[in-house]
DNA sequence: GGACTCTCTGTTTTT
DNA sequence: CAGAGAGTCC
């Protein structure tokens, strides 16, 4: 049975609330997602020899790990009775069930590099007959309008005023030519994922399919869904009387620039005519961290509510700092400072939050002056290490074995790692004249050339199991047992990047294992997960966090220490240009929300007067959440 | 070649 | 806003 008597009364309604669409307001600190699980579990309890099946989608990977992880503690042998995943995984899955009905295989491949849509977009450009230029600003158009699921006519409308009307047309056309090319060539890329499943959803007989497997739809922060999302939602949730329930928050949507729109839910409530349900008692923050982010948000117009209400227990001293400095230098070396004199066991329970990257690296270059590390999660969107860049790429050829740019990397990477060079012209070459796919002419040139005998050994007996017998998984253990015989010992230098992205890579591997036991996976499901799994290497345990706050969402932290809280930095300047209060600088409002909220005992924020050069005033945030009162330095 | 003005472009990040 | 780069003038 779980066990309900830790909730408080509302969470206590939102779990036992059974039929009909439902939404839960909930404020940060008011266990959302422990909620969630909780009545996931519940309903698969209560239900036992039913066969309906519960889905949950979430953002992010790691929200779904957690998701996942809290609701086998409750029902361990739920089963295939909850699918929890992320929308991307989700739409993934279904497309590789029914996508023939849109002219897709199922051993597809996912694009997760910029330079792979670079590349189909330079086609495509060609395609629309013109000449291909300025392809990473075209890229983020061709996002934009995935993002907003439009057909490639009613990209020239969107584009009004930005471009002259031939101008729109012709992007129109290559955006056109970019998705059709995708499907041509078996692949797609993340929002090809969105927009192609939604397709399927919609025109083909998938939808009712799905619709009736699935009778319990989830949604964890909502405010977050961008219009695809939105629409793959309602399409899957069916209407009118769906079971559907979502937990969401308002004032934490800032991910505006992705789509995302806290209008939306609104939309939402509306057209399900959805049962509200509010959890506005935080438990993480101190009561006087709490009351400074009701002042703060309260300058919101069209904000709902009234606010948080504090029942948070930590910090009932002094819980909140603010400090003026005269320089951004001076700024970045008192934090570090003031971090370093904590001791070492606190300090991982401490965060640096900035607005921007650019902040953090100050304060990570002076933490690391006191001999303290830094932890500034670097953007990747491929494996940087060469060995575990050859396995992906190899891999992926083993599953598109005529995809030159594939081999291409496979013969770079493969030479980085082992000296070895090799021209991907001749393998293709050679391909051409055996009449065999480019992994077997890969793996017979490469056996050829190869001199160390240890790595010779690995090829010949490990490269086959991939060659014939799909056996992916035996293949990766052994190239993991061969680099290691190759690399030098942990921890040091170079080496610690190959070491803390096999750390990611076997966490994804556990997490296929578990899911699916043994021999249930195919390669393509393999793949699928590699591409849709962060390649961030997992935070060293004596490092310091320094986070953007768009990356500290969803986490807490004993003490946070915001920085560059000043006027066209938090607001940014942009906002700040757009003038009065509008709709950016709403959001930035809610960064600054999310960012103070993410404290359970201290909260530090520090303000330069002058950076680089240019004075600054201080941030209008620290006026209205009325924490001058603090303030001191 | 050096000092000047101008125009353009840039932040946040998940999958 | 603020830095980079291009273009202009002497």
């Amino acid at each position: 049975m779980i066990d309900l008597s830790s909730l408080n009364e509302n969470r206590r309604i939102a779990v036992a609330h059974r039929d009909g669409p439902i939404l839960v307001l909930a404020g940060p600190g008011s266990g959302k997602t422990r909620v969630l699980a909780c009545r996931i579990a519940r309903i698969v309890e209560e239900s036992p020899g039913d066969h309906f099946c519960i889905l949950g989608l979430t953002f992010t990977d790691k929200a779904a790990r957690e998701m996942r992880r809290r609701v086998e503690e409750m029902v361990p042998d739920a089963g295939s009775r909850v699918e929890l995943t992320t929308f991307h995984s989700f739409c993934a899955a279904v497309l590789r069930q029914h996508g023939h009905h849109i002219g897709l295989r199922p051993d597809f491949t996912i694009l997760s590099q910029e330079a792979e849509r670079a590349a189909v977009l330079e086609e495509a450009a060609k395609r629309a007959g013109t000449i291909p230029e300025d392809t990473a600003r075209l890229l983020q158009l061709v996002k934009r309008f995935a993002e907003r699921n439009m057909a490639s006519g009613g990209v020239a409308s969107h584009l009004e005023g930005a471009c002259g009307p031939e101008e729109a047309e012709r992007i129109g056309r290559i955006y056109g030519h970019y998705r059709d090319l995708m499907i041509e060539g078996n692949e797609l890329d993340f929002d090809g994922l969105l927009t192609e499943a939604l397709r399927l959803l919609t025109d083909t007989p998938v939808g009712p399919l799905i619709r009736d497997i699935y009778t319990h739809v989830c949604v964890d922060e909502f405010q977050d869904t961008n219009p695809a999302q939105y629409r793959i939602l309602r399409s899957i949730a069916g209407r009118p009387a769906s079971n559907l329930f979502v937990v969401a928050d308002g004032d934490q949507s800032i991910y505006g620039w992705n789509g995302a729109n806290p209008e939306r839910l609104q939309s939402l409530k509306h057209e399900f005519g959805m049962q509200v349900i509010n959890l506005p008692e935080n438990y993480r923050c101190p009561p006087r961290v709490v009351e400074m982010a009701n002042r703060l948000i309260a300058n919101n117009p069209r904000h709902g509510g009234g606010g948080s209400v504090a029942r948070g227990t930590g910090g009932l001293g002094n819980a909140v700092r603010v400090r003026g400095f005269a320089t951004a230098k001076e700024e970045s070396e008192w934090i570090a400072r003031d971090i370093s004199g904590r001791p070492a066991e606190a300090r991982r329970r401490c965060a640096v939050l900035a607005r921007t990257r650019g902040v953090l690296q100050e304060v990570v270059s002076e933490l690391k002056r006191l001999g303290i590390p830094g932890h500034l999660p670097a953007r990747k969107d491929e494996f940087a290490s060469d060995q575990i860049a050859w396995l992906h790429a190899i891999l992926r050829l083993a599953g598109a074995r005529q995809d030159a740019k594939l081999l291409n990397r496979v013969c770079r990477s493969f030479s980085s790692v082992t000296g070895t060079g090799m021209s991907a012209e001749d393998v293709v070459f050679r391909a051409q004249v055996e009449g065999g796919d480019y992994l077997r002419a890969w793996f017979d040139a490469v056996c050829q050339k190869e001199r160390d005998p240890e790595t010779s050994r690995f090829l010949k007996e490990s490269v086959p199991k991939l060659l014939d017998r799909l056996d992916a998984m035996n293949f990766i253990a052994d190239a993991f047992g061969w680099f290691g015989g190759i690399m030098p010992a942990q921890e040091s230098g170079y080496a610690s990047e190959y070491w803390e992205e096999k750390e990611a890579m076997d966490r994804i591997l556990d997490e296929i294992n578990g899911e699916s036991g043994r021999g249930g996976w195919t390669l393509a499901a393999l793949l699928q997960k590699i591409d849709l799994s962060s390649k961030e290497a997992p935070a060293p345990e004596d490092a310091v966090p320094c986070y953007t706050v768009y990356a500290s969402k969803g986490l807490e932290f004993d003490h946070v220490y915001l920085a560059r809280l000043v006027e066209d930095v938090l607001p940014d300047w942009r906002a700040v240009r757009e003038g009065m209060n509008g709709v950016r600088m709403q959001e930035e409002r809610r960064v600054c929300f999310v960012a103070i909220t993410r404290t359970q005992k201290s909260l530090t924020m520090t303000c330069p007067e002058n950076v680089n050069g240019y004075e600054k005033q201080p941030s209008r945030f620290l006026c209205e959440m009325g924490a001058l009162d603090e303030r001191s330095g």
